[in-house]
DNA sequence: TCAGTGCAAATACATATGTATTCGGCTAAT
DNA sequence: ATTAGCCGAATACATATGTATTTGCACTGA
């Protein structure tokens, strides 16, 4: 019967199926290895682990080098956008973006439409470190895919964004 | 051919290939969206956020639940092994465990082979308390996974597993 | 036997995050 | 035009996490 590691079902592999057996945290049978959230977080915790080792080397925090890849993206970009972007509160991005003011990482100035908005921009400077960063990343993120074809990177990306978009939906209870 | 949503290397996909695309973000084309470390912050931190209020609720925050779902899977277990399964410093969860103390949630012995080791087991309060949560938890995996088939899911599940493995081994530089 | 080394946990201290509040600017209703 | 309410950011305060150190136990080798 069914019973292979983490895998088969057995059940027909169709669409939605209501018994998600081993997979849902309240079954019985379930178990952390198998879980979907569990390794996500197990695999984005080992990655930004080494990395921020390497990063500090050069100046530079695990969140201020969320911020910059924010940034990278959208600039200028306020305070609000970059802490939703960046999974954190408002109030916590507001401290970052005065520590790399510090650091002569970026600058800030009232957006001119609304003044209760700062926009955030890029120095220089900044930009320069983000290029200097952007190799090491590089290297951590092929080696997490080692062995991991585009096909199923692709396939991952499908099936996370549905699971966020899911989720985006109104909560529980 | 293959093109779909966030897909289109256009390249073959056979196997591992050296040009991860637009999934690298060493490459100028990459974009956060399509990020599988940051759609995995991002799932994970949905995922939690919810369900964090509704923990609450029954006086258990994050932490405490995370703590508690690795002893569901082994008991007794030491700090270190809780801290190293919960992804935490060891001297965070010693903190939690003291706090799960005082709500009666487990109970510490030191190790009988050797005592500098602190035992950590749930009391029936405890179990009672996760039985309490399971179902919860288990709505609110499944609302994460609406649309998802198990074979997809079974599908992430590898796909994760070879990421934690590679970043398992040595860091980089 | 016991000194030295190493490890687990606990704790003092530093830092970072979150929550609640404040400040100032925008907007709409009167 | 004035005022009430809303909203973004900044900040005071509370809490949680991490880092460095301490404490106590265990194992090893002289």
């Amino acid at each position: 019967m069914n019973t292979r590691s983490a895998t088969a079902s057995t059940k027909q592999e169709g669409e939605h199926v209501e018994n998600r057996g081993e997979y849902d945290p309240s079954n019985p049978t379930f178990r952390l290895e198998n879980s979907p959230f569990y390794l996500m977080a197990h695999a984005d915790f080992k990655y930004h682990e080494d990395m921020d080792k390497v990063l500090h080397k050069h100046g530079v925090s695990k969140p201020i080098y969320r911020v910059m890849t924010v940034l990278r993206e959208r600039q200028p970009a306020s305070i609000g956008a970059i802490a939703e972007a960046a999974l954190t509160k408002r109030s916590t991005i507001s401290r970052i973006i005065d520590r790399m003011l510090e650091q002569g990482l970026v600058t800030t100035e009232p957006n001119p439409e609304d003044n209760r908005v700062t926009e955030v921009t890029l120095t220089p400077a900044g930009q320069q470190t983000l290029r200097k960063l952007t190799p090491i990343v590089g290297r951590q993120f092929s080696r997490a895919m080692e062995g991991i074809s585009n096909r199923d990177i692709a396939h991952l990306l499908r099936t996370l964004k549905k699971i966020s978009d899911n989720l985006g939906k109104l909560p529980i209870e």
